[in-house]
DNA sequence: TTGACATATGTTTGCGCAAACATATATTTT
DNA sequence: AAAATATATGTTTGCGCAAACATATGTCAA
């Protein structure tokens, strides 16, 4: 009998009841070795899983899933991908519930809180066993729908804010204010700000700006777009800035994209870091270690933020009450440009 | 009677029967609104979803896709999230799902065929509606699942060799050869190549080599790691190559990070491009544009391969039988580091 | 005024699995 | 040798939804 002929007989697609009879075993035998749990016996597991290939089952989750709020799915919501910052948290997240055997679902709001409410509603209908949401800014349908259903949340990168269980991240907050505070101290004065506002940045923004204005010093000039912006547009608003008459003395970015743009501004027209302009970043990306100057950043653990709340979502003990607030550290690399 | 009370009623999470006994119409209208098909009156529409939201109701999509083989996941396998052509790719497949109502569930392999297998035998187990995998390699076993399960796949990135079903990108073959001609025309005899050599960059270099030693040229030296490199692996192998007695007339870099760092080196050290030593990458990534000078490149399509490809998936009348090749248009920009 | 068709809703049914429980045999302890 | 425990498998049951089909009522043309 050949193959097509021996699969034909049982049902399309093959059922844990068509294995069973196969391996000659009962269906909750197949579903015990098809989920790993439970006793089963040399013999029969060998048995179950010949079976299987030879008919070419694939375990079907949604059947047993069914109604019990605990598959091994988490919802995954970020900005963008676009972003590195996300891909790095990203990447950590994969990796960690790949360890821990869940499954990422992943939605992309392009930095819209509608959207975010959207997709995790949509995500929702999936019964996932957790969910990783960005930032600490949600809309009340979203809160009041985590709520409601009681879904375990993590909410990464940012901790200063009010979260709905358990945050992971910076404190964006303590760190627009270390900068600004290093920068004052190396007598700088005279500031210029360069950013795409995303609420991230904004917090970051808030608090270097409440600093330096009360440590004597002033921010000169701003160039804040509301859409994303990447090196090319750091370039461009870094010449932008520095050709006009009112020269700041440094210009700190939102993030080290638009730095290292800022940068390569000024190798091109042979402006001289940091006497002719000091230039700051943010995040610590690993390609600023190939640039000919290293600029100075504030170097944040988006890896080990994506494995830490990844874990937390794993972790069967951790309680969507405790409310828990991990704080990770930032350094601040002070590098040629300041 | 409180909201808590209410709800209390009803199960644990509540189902679309209570949500029909909130309305006072049947469960079938319930998933007929939830799923926004067939008719509906204005006036039940309104009631049922009001009644959804009133005891905090949430569509199960485990429930109803049991068994059907048709629910609206697509499973997307992608070998990095660190590497920038890969998020842009998804970007598009992201977004392009979305736009048809389908949820992408991902996977990532870090480049080994024998994680992809496992990866999308997991997948499988979802039931999705399709998958997306990158390139044309792929283990025996997976084959055989996607045959055995009928699975619809689209291949992605790389259109040299024999496709499951569809694929998706740019011939790699040709922009190896491409790229070999225009240095050969330039006049360039002596090449180095610096690169980490996933599947696709192998097959460009092989192209690329063929056509340079075919016509006349030599590739002097090469730096091929096994591991996945960065820019800052691209300036410190171009500064490895350079510092040698043989200094190749150009170096060639499998990506544009790679190309990035070596000029980054070549910024450092005062060595002129491409007068002392001519620079070429691949991808054209935009971050390009924000360099001093423009490195000569290939331009690739990725985040309209991710789209199409997606387009596809989602596309209910196109076929896995019909195995159409999808192949992309390249370009080469000619920068100024040749 | 009849029939054809569009519109709107309801009833029955089964998808494939895993929890809960039952049972049976082997192994160890007392 | 009896009891306790570990190991190994089977039986029954129901999860929540959507397909298939049935049944109304409204609307328009002939």
């Amino acid at each position: 009998m050949s193959d097509k002929d021996k699969k034909n007989q049982y049902s399309n697609p093959p059922t844990m009841h068509d294995v069973a009879h196969v391996a000659g075993v009962s269906q909750m035998t197949v579903s015990r070795v098809m989920r790993g749990t439970g006793y089963i016996s040399k013999d029969v597991l060998k048995r179950v899983q010949d079976a299987a290939i030879s008919i070419g089952y694939v375990h079907n989750r949604l059947a047993g899933g069914m109604s019990k709020y605990d598959n091994p799915l988490i919802g995954v919501v970020v900005p963008s991908l676009q972003n590195r910052v996300f891909t790095e948290v990203l990447s950590g997240i994969s990796d960690t519930l790949n360890n821990n055997n869940l499954q990422p679902v992943f939605g992309v709001t392009e930095y819209s809180l509608e959207r975010e409410e959207e997709i995790v509603f949509d995500l929702l209908s999936w019964r996932p066993r957790g969910l990783i949401l960005a930032g600490l800014e949600h809309t009340d349908g979203l809160r009041r729908i985590i709520e409601q259903t009681g879904v375990k949340t993590a909410e990464i990168m940012d901790v200063d804010g009010s979260a709905i269980a358990a945050s992971f991240g910076i404190s964006q907050k303590a760190a627009g204010e270390q900068m600004a505070k290093y920068l004052l101290n190396k007598g700088y004065k005279n500031f210029a700000y360069i950013a795409w506002l995303d609420e991230r940045a904004k917090k970051r923004f808030d608090a270097f700006k409440a600093y330096i204005e009360n440590h004597g010093g002033i921010i000169s000039q701003t160039r804040i777009s509301p859409k994303m912006l990447s090196m090319k547009e750091g370039r461009e608003l870094t010449a932008d800035i520095l050709s006009g008459s009112d020269k700041p003395e440094v210009i700190y970015y939102a993030n080290d994209d638009l730095a290292a743009g800022g940068l390569m501004h000024c190798i091109t027209e042979n402006i001289k870091v940091p006497e002719d302009v000091a230039l700051a970043g943010f995040n610590g990306l690993n390609f600023l270690e190939a640039l000919p100057v290293q600029i100075t950043t504030t170097k944040t653990p988006r890896y080990e933020i994506g494995v830490e709340a990844a874990n937390w979502i794993s972790d069967k003990n951790s309680k969507q009450e405790e409310r828990r607030v991990h704080e990770f550290d930032i350094e601040l690399i002070k590098g040629d440009t300041t």
